[in-house]
DNA sequence: CTAATTTAAAATGTATACATTTTTTGTCAA
DNA sequence: TTGACAAAAAATGTATACATTTTAAATTAG
């Protein structure tokens, strides 16, 4: 595999570990050393990071990585409730039941592992998310969509109290399959907006919980 | 200045003007022994202007040089629609009298230079609309409306029957900022709505005439 | 001791060289 | 001619080396 999506997962990871703090500057003769590969690499992926959210701009030299906010939590939820009941609605007209399938499946397979990580367990909830919106067929509203999570999949990823959710969160999801496979676009979008702002007052909540605590 | 910076410009500029036209895939080791550069700053470059959309992805080896489509430009404008009323919302509130007065001489300032080039008109007015949703203090949908900019810019930018709008838009725009004055958010916020829409529909009706005479 | 300036160290930008992968070309058998 | 396969060419990935910029340290004037 590319030396570069391998640096990029595991720095990704790493950062999410907090294995590099919020706060940590690193240069890229520091990731170079450290990870074992060429400056170069480490550029690519830096820039990647960068575009991602998971590192930020540090003056004139080196990346910091990024710390959490409250103030950001909730702008990350504001905007994937301006975006995902859009490509919902928009998905439902044209939405397949090969992929009213391929949800139904990803959900049964998240039930059968609540063992997961909880960042995989995330990246599949996403999936689950993603391929209820994939019809929508607008390239660049996914791609919006994917960025916005990527960003919230940095808050949501290292959050073990966060698995206290995952119930709720299931058997929404369950729901929303369901009124969607009935045809009911209304009530699945307001299910939606409702499913999003409550993971987003969870996050909220933890975020203060843990601010409060430091 | 830095070289990544000037290729940037210079490389985004000639795709605009079509030097290299729509379909031309683009390598590495070419666009370096063009513009007298390494590898290197070609790649870093390459991939700024594959996040921006002004090149996009070509197998395994080379970048495409992406074309147009009515379709694209109704789902930027469906996702302008979507994200810019919200941006104006929010920074209605807190709108200061100096952020009134740049959008103010930034409207002088276009009328004061007719003779501009189309992607340099464009540019001032994008900045007049960016100057309204500053202060919604939302650091990743300013994000997301810049990028979005990044796309329509593409279509725009070397329109230059798009001139004939132009007449309209600034009054449009002189209106808006005079809503905004007397702090009817409502308002204004209907007209911005109008004004993206009569917007993507000339961009449309630009794009229908031209494939059509292809 | 403080502050400004110079000097050394470190970090990034850029070029070149080599390694690996991908694409193309050319050959041969069916 | 066509299609599969092998060899050559081209393109990208990666490392190293050098140049330039930026940061930190040291020095000196006040």
């Amino acid at each position: 595999m590319l030396k570069k999506q391998q640096l990029y997962n595991q720095l990704k990871q790493h950062i999410q570990l907090q294995h590099w703090p919020p706060g940590t500057v690193l240069t890229q003769q520091q990731l170079a050393e450290h990870y074992g590969v060429s400056r170069i690499v480490v550029r690519d992926v830096q820039q990647a990071l960068l575009s991602d959210g998971w590192l930020e701009p540090h003056g004139k030299a080196g990346m910091q990585v990024p710390g959490f906010s409250v103030t950001e939590a909730q702008e990350l939820c504001l905007l994937r409730l301006q975006l995902e009941p859009l490509a919902l609605q928009l998905a439902a007209a044209n939405m397949s039941f090969s992929q009213l399938g391929q949800a139904e499946d990803l959900l049964g397979h998240i039930a059968a592992h609540k063992h997961l990580a909880p960042y995989q367990r995330g990246e599949l909830n996403w999936q689950f998310h993603r391929i209820l919106y994939q019809s929508c067929a607008k390239p660049h509203l996914l791609r919006l969509l994917d960025q916005l999570h990527q960003q919230v999949s940095r808050y949501l990823g290292y959050q073990e109290q966060a698995l206290a959710y995952a119930d709720t969160s299931a058997a929404e999801h369950a729901e929303l399959l369901s009124l969607l496979r009935q045809g009911d676009t209304e009530q699945a979008g307001k299910l939606l907006v409702s499913h999003i702002t409550e993971a987003g007052n969870l996050l909220v909540q933890l975020l203060q919980k843990q601010q409060g605590a430091r």
